[in-house]
RNA sequence: UCCUCGGUAGCUCAAUGGUGGAGCAACCGGCUGUUAACCGGUAGGUUGCUGGUUCGAGUCCAGCCCGGGGAGCCA
């Protein structure tokens, strides 16, 4: 529908997007077009104005201007309130020594919906504590339009690299039987009346009444899904949503998230670490490549070091440390951490902060972790006191992915889950995976929110979600 | 869940225990190139809720609700 011609009166004008004017101005510069969209701001004087129109599909708006002469309903225009929604026509034309390369001059101005007067986004600086109990229009602001723009590129990003490498996308369940997957606290899911459940001869709830016959609740992982397909299509990913009901309350924590977790078969925590570094660039480069402007309004009004980090990151290589030796760098930097640096103990995140933001300034992976502090999932390293478990921790962030070789041997790992109290019944199906035809595998868990907080800045969860969910909170 | 800071006009914030204000937004008007436009005017309030102290509470005290920041858990 977009760029085709239509019928307007006796001559034909190309109905356009702004996308399409700042793209290919050349094309359409001294050429009559239709533009429809919502109004920014609306600057009226005397005999002319400006409204400055937003379309949604490029970051930039676009200026419109109007003049008593040729504008028959000039008045009612010069009204028109933020927000409004409004079909222009106008020609295209250059202004070299304006702020804007080009603007709209308008020959007719239709108002197509109104805004009253309460609209509560004002041509100002609200604050982001603000917008977020306005979810619904919030996205017609600068910061949550490059905001979103950016997660819906950064998901194409993630799919292209996996792609163009060959990795099967997997759509692992949302609804699980595990409750052993080992992530947090779970949310279930049920159609048992809460009032009145039916009850077992031991009084407590009969789940075999159930939907599925038996408990079950929504995704924490689909990380144990997911290798039996890697064991099937070698390089595979998952990336959808995921669900942790702990009673989290950080701007790095959400009830649902989405997460990519690609799994590689053959493949150790070394590949494992490559494959993470290789996409992490991939997807960085991807976005600096393809969302110019948004970067720069990043660049500009949240973060002002954010492009020249990035960068940086895309161009360096990433540090490589254990976590042995992670503990020994925090002993010796003579630093006073709240907790104690520990062998033994797990890193903190100001233990975390201060190896990536202080000590080596860029992306660290920690790896070799003790067994005691990590999943029962992980490969024994050979030392029998660590596991091939690796995590990235990047500078402002934290950590951004969690990841580990798998562990394949079915006597260890059968070892690893009676010790951790872990039901094998219910797992059977993943300790067959190492019966038949079992062979070593790695992947790791990328928390999508958090790549958009890396690579825009913004430093809260729920202002990368577009209806964020937290604890005591799903509104919309 | 814990620690900490906060809640005053639609928004962002002022107000020594003594008559609750400003800027922006809205509304009315002015202005021949604005772009966070500018200039003048109008309207806008149960100071989060409940109770207490006091001659008098936005201000002090208690409880609750909501929000920010930090921590734990993690992605």
């Amino acid at each position: 529908m977009l760029g085709k011609k239509f019928k307007q009166g006796a001559f034909p004008m190309e109905k356009v997007v702004v996308r399409q004017l700042v793209r290919d101005t050349k094309r359409y510069i001294n050429k009559e077009v239709e533009v429809n969209g919502w109004v920014r701001s609306n600057r009226d004087q005397k005999s002319f104005g400006f409204v400055s129109l937003n379309d949604g599909t490029h970051f930039n708006t676009v200026q419109v201007v109007y003049e008593k002469d040729s504008l028959a309903n000039f008045d009612e225009v010069a009204k028109f309130r933020v927000g409004s929604a409004v079909s222009i026509q106008g020609k295209l034309v250059e202004t070299p020594q304006a702020k804007q390369a080009f603007e709209l001059k308008a020959t007719r101005i239709i108002l197509l919906g109104d805004s009253s007067e309460d609209y509560p986004i004002q041509p100002k600086r609200h604050s982001k504590e603000f917008l977020r109990e306005v979810a619904h229009l919030r996205p017609r602001t600068n910061l949550f339009s490059a905001v979103f723009r950016v997660r819906s590129l950064l998901a194409y990003a993630i799919h292209k690299f996996f792609q163009e490498k060959g990795f099967v996308y997997v759509h692992t369940p949302i609804i699980t039987a595990n409750d052993a997957e080992g992530a947090g606290e779970m949310f279930r899911v049920t159609t048992l009346d809460p009032k009145e459940p039916p009850l077992n001869e031991d009084r407590n709830v009969d789940f075999s009444e159930d939907f599925f016959g038996r408990r079950t609740n929504l995704t924490v992982s689909g990380q144990l899904e997911v290798e039996a397909f890697a064991l099937a299509f070698r390089d595979v990913y998952t990336f959808g949503p995921t669900f942790r009901a702990e009673n989290s309350n950080t701007a790095r924590h959400a009830a649902e998230f989405w997460m990519i977790e690609p799994e590689i078969a053959f493949a150790d925590l070394k590949d494992n670490m490559n494959l993470a570094e290789d996409m992490v660039k991939y997807i960085i480069s991807y976005i600096l490549n393809n969302a110019a402007e948004e970067m720069e309004f990043f660049n500009k009004f949240v973060d002002k070091g954010l492009k020249d980090r990035l960068n940086n990151i895309v161009n360096s290589e990433f540090a490589h440390i254990t976590y042995t030796e992670a503990i020994g760098i925090l002993e010796e930097s003579g630093e006073k951490f709240e907790y104690a640096v520990k062998w033994g103990n797990d890193l903190q995140t100001e233990h975390e902060r201060y190896l990536t933001e202080k000590v080596f300034k860029k992306p660290v992976f920690v790896k070799d972790y003790p067994k005691d502090i990590k999943a029962f999932y992980m490969r024994v390293n050979d030392d029998k006191k660590t596991v091939a478990a690796m995590d990235l921790l990047v500078p402002g962030v934290g950590e951004i992915i969690g990841g580990s070789q798998r562990e394949e041997r079915a006597d260890i790992l059968e070892q690893r889950m009676a010790a951790l109290d872990i039901n094998q019944e219910e797992l059977r199906w993943y300790l067959d995976l190492r019966k038949f035809g079992g062979v070593k595998h790695a992947g790791f868990g990328l928390g999508f929110e958090r790549a958009i907080m890396y690579i825009t800045g913004v430093s809260n969860i729920r202002d990368v979600v577009p209806f964020p969910r937290t604890v005591n909170s799903c509104e919309y």
